[in-house]
RNA sequence: GGCUCCGUAGCUCAGCUGGAUAGAGCAGCUGACUUCUAAUCAGCAGGUCGCAGGUUCGAAUCCUGCCGGAGUCACCA
């Protein structure tokens, strides 16, 4: 026997067959749903789809085929129809048996997959500041979505691409460099990807202190008298001209460019403070990957794939897929797919965003030929995937139809956007530590652990805390935009990480405190509703798996978990385990235990959530 | 303005590749620990599934229009 759902399918589909006379292929297979709650029944078949071939009233047909099945198989105890549902009994005494099967089978907790390889891009920071809630959110679905294509059957290539260069990182360099005074991570004590965006943040000051002097100058009350709109306050000026400013009066801006020109000339002092400080960072961010538990098989630098890029543009211009402007700018015409047109290289022969990310991925496929390729990255980025997907088509890449953006909206707080320049942004580190040091209140309080090795209660913590957070980011689905509310992260109980660890913590302690899990009991007959209701759920979870997997949405696995959770908690409080009224039937719960434990496990693995044995 | 996404209980969200009487959690109220871990369980209360049409035996789910919100349409990334 295999699973439930597929055999009850299988075996209806050729009933239906036989009683409509027809070729089982020319019959489509039915649908098997678990029983409504409110009906009577494990398992329903949906006949509408077949009254047209039966040619009668929906309650015949189902008659019909429950009558055919009654006779054909042996796991059958009775049904009913309710209108157009045949709704499906098992035999109680089948029920173990079932449950043995699941338990046994080597495969049960994977689906079959195709066997592609598949690189997952996640994470892409900017190495001028730390990690911040919005990359959280990004790590936790990469991480995720490579754990469940790993789940079934893929071969994925977890990579990340560095946003190395740029304007942004020369803020950080020349603050170093003009204020820092030889100051390092080490003598600072402070974190490298800290260190770095303090620097940024330092820049970010001079350089309002530099614009509110030249604001107050001959020179800036001059642009603001010939510039401004009428009746518009200096204030609302300003704040519209700092672009300009930047780039057109202000010596740090000046500065800052002519940074960016010795390094894109590869000026070896440039290069050399650029390396130091980037290293400074990948040393942090590391230690910020490290905690939430998650690695990369391979880093992918900007100021590498931007020369890449720059080559697929002229691969491009000879194949007739870009054009050139007058002004030598480089452009794809992709109004004929319902986009606008895009430049793909700057008038002056530079790179951009999109040149880049046509380099990162030509790289990837000489690396690892992959033949499917998934994108995390924000929604505000939809429109340039739609681009760069349907350039690597027109460039007649060989992994161009099976490109995936995920996207995901964007995290607010109960207070609105995050925003950086009104110090809003919620840094990751903070984060972590503030939701570990709440699980570590709630474990303390609680006092199961105190026997523990405290090395050993961090770790729980650890787990504890970082499943809170994990979990309340991923039960939310990608595509939603989601409000973080600190509040209610820090919350354990309910639909929480938390809440599922707890449901495997009660099954190991029941699991310690039996001795006899091996020997070789009867057939438990009775099965109750909670009992059945968790062998139903357990084998839903390859489906859960293959569509969690094949839609990139680890919220779907994270609502199951909480509703096999859930439902074991009920069992817990229903019935006596250790103690149970027959051997059969504490055979059969510490069976089902130790199987539902292993589900959950299995399930919050791949949300990069551990378990822990104790909480 | 064009395109994309979102709109379900006071709040945060499931359900959306069409199926039975729309589900959870939080917040509020009531109850259950000498018992296998109470980070648990049971109960009460809470709904015009944004609005209006359409398709269908059947629509929260699909289609059209409208309303509200977000994003995007840079020689920024």
């Amino acid at each position: 026997m295999s699973r439930i759902s597929e055999h009850i399918a299988t075996a209806s589909h050729e009933a239906i067959a036989q009683l409509l006379d027809l070729p089982i292929n020319e019959v489509s297979r039915p649908v098997i749903s678990e029983t409504k709650k409110d009906f009577e029944g494990d398992y329903t078949l949906v006949v509408f789809p077949y009254v047209r071939l039966f040619k009668s009233k929906p309650e015949d047909a189902a008659e019909k085929i429950g009558e055919k099945l009654s006779s054909s198989v042996s796991w059958l105890s009775s049904f009913n129809v309710v209108k157009g549902f045949l709704n499906l009994k098992l035999n109680d005494r089948d029920w173990h048996t079932w449950l043995r099967d699941q338990s046994d089978s080597e495969t049960y907790l994977t689906a079959d997959g195709e066997g592609k390889t598949v690189t997952v891009e996640f994470s892409s920071p900017n190495t001028n500041k730390p990690l911040h809630l919005g990359h959280i959110r990004n790590i936790l679905l990469g991480w995720s979505a490579s754990r469940l294509l790993e789940a079934t059957g893929h071969e994925v290539v977890k990579t990340q691409i560095v946003n190395d260069r740029g304007i942004a990182i020369c803020k950080s360099m020349l603050a170093w460099v003009k204020f820092g005074e030889g100051e390092t991570p080490s003598t600072s004590d402070s974190k490298g990807d800290h260190f770095v965006g303090e620097y940024y943040v330092k820049f970010e000051k001079e350089i309002q202190k530099e614009y509110k002097e030249w604001q107050a100058s001959d020179r800036g009350k001059a642009v603001y008298k010939s510039l401004a709109n009428e009746n518009e306050e200096s204030n609302a000026f300003f704040t519209r001209y700092k672009n300009i400013y930047f780039n057109e009066h202000s010596s740090l801006g000046q500065a800052a460019r002519d940074m960016l020109q010795r390094w894109e000339r590869g000026d070896q002092t440039t290069r050399e403070i650029w390396e130091r400080m980037n290293g400074w960072v990948y040393e942090g961010f590391d230690a910020t990957y490290d905690r939430l538990g998650v690695e990369f098989d391979k880093i992918y630098y900007e100021s590498d794939t931007y020369v890449k890029g720059k080559e697929i543009v002229e691969e491009g211009l000879q194949k007739g897929v870009f054009y050139t402007e007058e002004d030598g700018s480089v452009w794809a015409d992709l109004t004929d797919a319902n986009m606008d047109k895009k430049i793909v290289l700057r008038s002056d022969g530079t790179a951009l965003y999109i040149t880049q990310d046509l380099g990162t991925a030509e790289m990837r496929f000489e690396d690892y030929k992959m033949d499917k390729a998934v994108y995390v990255v924000a929604d505000e980025q939809d429109y340039h995937f739609q681009v760069l997907f349907e350039l690597m088509k027109r460039l007649g890449r060989p992994f161009a139809d099976d490109l995936h953006h995920l996207s995901y909206g964007m995290v607010d707080l109960p207070t609105g956007k995050m925003k950086s320049r009104e110090g809003t942004v919620v840094d990751a580190d903070d984060l972590m530590e503030e939701v570990v040091s709440e699980a570590k209140k709630g474990a303390t309080e609680r006092g199961e652990l105190a026997d523990l090795d405290s090395k050993v209660q961090e770790e729980i913590f650890e787990a504890i805390g970082l499943g809170a957070l994990k979990y309340f980011i991923l039960k939310v689905n990608p595509r939603k935009r989601m409000t973080y509310d600190p509040q209610e992260s820090l919350d354990m109980q309910g639909q929480t990480g938390p809440y599922i660890q707890n449901a495997y913590v009660r099954i190991q302690s029941v699991l310690r405190k039996s001795q006899d899990t091996q020997s070789d009991h009867g057939i438990y007959e009775s099965p109750s509703d909670f009992e059945k209701g968790l062998i139903k759920s357990i084998d839903a979870y390859p489906d859960v798996l293959r569509e969690a997997s094949g839609n990139l949405d680890p919220s779907a696995m994270a609502n199951y978990l909480y509703s096999m959770a859930k439902q074991y908690h009920r069992f817990y409080h229903e019935h006596r385990i250790l103690t149970a009224e027959t051997e059969e039937a504490k055979a059969f719960r510490l069976l089902l235990s130790k199987t539902v434990g292993e589900t959950l496990k299995n399930g919050m693995n791949l949300l990069g959530i551990s378990m822990p044995v104790k909480m």
